[in-house]
RNA sequence: GGCGGGAUAGCUCAGCUUGGUAGAGCAAACGGCUCAUAAUCGUUGUGUCGCCGGUUCAAAUCCGGCUUCCGCUACCA
């Protein structure tokens, strides 16, 4: 526009500018901003974070105009049925992928028809903060013309920065994923973003973050309680897990943190709810430590007593690993194995969350098999 | 320029709506323990709460001003 330009040049580029002008097919967005106001006014959980959703009411406060929806500059597009000299904008025709894709359009009764009867209206729209307006504002309007459902929540993620500035390959501050994969594995580089980047805000990413949430977190609480447990399991139960015990402890924590947990993710905050996971993890090698089994283990007499702390723990790194296992599959499944789990339970794949919180559910006689160091010591 | 968000322990951040001696995790120091990946458990310290001023018995919190960082300010996707 006119007023963003530099001294007649472009801010960003600082190259001329050259005003064209063509005449263009027009969607009346502007006649759905009423509609659209109302549905966020009124279900403030359409959009989120809160930070999004005022932008986009800002928007449409700020006087929406008509949106131009075809090109006639070139012809690389589809084609507008009526006007064969002009090609759809490609967002338009972009956006309506997420409902042709999953059948609109086709018969109600084929399996595509079926499908968009069973699918849609979608339950969230995962976008980056910067195409926030194409899916919160132009998509629904888009839906509500042609009279179909709009999607229940449009939620804008943000943006990775490295040094306080955007990833940007431009800039070389990019820094590609499979250079940290590389160091860390997949699993540690899935729960770092997950845990330690708020989602919904920019986050920063940084060596040092990552190498000390590696060492803390996943080597030392998680990794090094699996360790523990099964090297006791092997040492003083003959690598058979005893018999099913319960601590009433433990168990009320388990589903406290099952509950608080599922609430976060499905609230779409990972942070919180991979934070309850691992304070829950904090505790069981708190519970360790505290009943000394190794002590325990000096005393014959108290065989009944040991196989109690020995079982509760167990059970608690099966509960972990289930809840675990959306955010790191393969360790889990390593973990699973570990624990003779596999045999009794079956995959960890199907273990259900729903369920996970049921106490005394790992079997007595699983046989556990010390494997590799689920998170090795890096340097 | 307009609108919005942030500035709190070495680091990442919570607290601010409903004023009452400043919190968590990590890092650090010390102690315990030895099943474990020099691990784990416990204890401890840490702050001109961005700056200036106001209201109040009392301000990180309320009000005004300022500094600074960031986002949005539409048709490149």
């Amino acid at each position: 526009m006119p007023g963003d330009l530099d001294e007649g040049k472009c801010k960003i580029h600082g190259k001329p500018v050259e005003m064209l002008s063509e005449d263009n097919w027009f969607f009346k967005l502007s006649a759905f901003v009423p509609q659209l106001l109302e549905h966020y006014k009124n279900n403030p959980q359409a959009c989120e974070p809160a930070s999004a959703r005022n932008e986009v009411i800002a928007f449409l406060e700020s006087g929406v105009r008509d949106l131009s929806i075809s090109r006639s500059t070139f012809d690389w597009g589809i084609p507008v049925p009526w006007d064969t000299d002009q090609v759809i904008y490609v967002w338009f025709d972009a956006l309506l992928n997420y409902a042709t894709a999953v059948g609109l359009g086709d018969d109600p009764n084929s399996e595509g028809g079926k499908k968009f009867a069973a699918t849609w209206p979608a339950d969230v729209h995962l976008v980056g903060k910067d195409i926030l307006r194409f899916h919160a504002v132009i998509w629904p309007a888009m839906l509500m013309a042609a009279n179909v459902a709009i999607p229940k929540k449009v939620f804008a993620h943000g943006w990775l920065l490295v040094g306080g500035e955007k990833m940007s390959k431009s800039k070389l501050t990019g820094i590609a994923p499979s250079d940290i994969t590389e160091h860390f594995g997949v699993d540690a580089f899935r729960y770092y973003f997950l845990r330690a980047i708020p989602f919904g805000t920019d986050g920063s990413f940084s060596w040092e973050d990552m190498s000390a949430r590696y060492t803390s977190e996943l080597a030392n609480d998680f990794g090094n309680l699996a360790s523990r447990l099964i090297a006791m399991i092997e040492k003083y139960c003959d690598g058979k897990i005893p018999a099913v015990a319960t601590d009433a402890g433990l168990s009320k924590l388990l589903a406290e943190t099952v509950e608080n947990a599922d609430k976060a993710m499905v609230a779409l905050d990972f942070q919180g709810g991979i934070n309850s996971i691992m304070d829950f993890c904090k505790r069981v090698n708190g519970y360790v430590t505290e009943k000394e089994p190794w002590a325990i283990a000096k005393d014959e007499t108290r065989t009944a007593e040991l196989n109690e702390v020995l079982y509760n723990t167990a059970d608690s790194i099966r509960a972990l690993a289930v809840l675990l296992h959306p955010v790191m599959p393969a360790t889990t499944q390593t973990l699973w194995e570990s624990l003779g789990a596999q045999e009794t339970l079956g995959d960890i794949s199907a273990q259900k969350i729903s369920d996970v919180a049921t106490w005394g559910v790992l079997p007595a006689g699983c046989k556990v098999t010390k494997g590799a160091v689920l998170f090795p010591r890096l340097e």
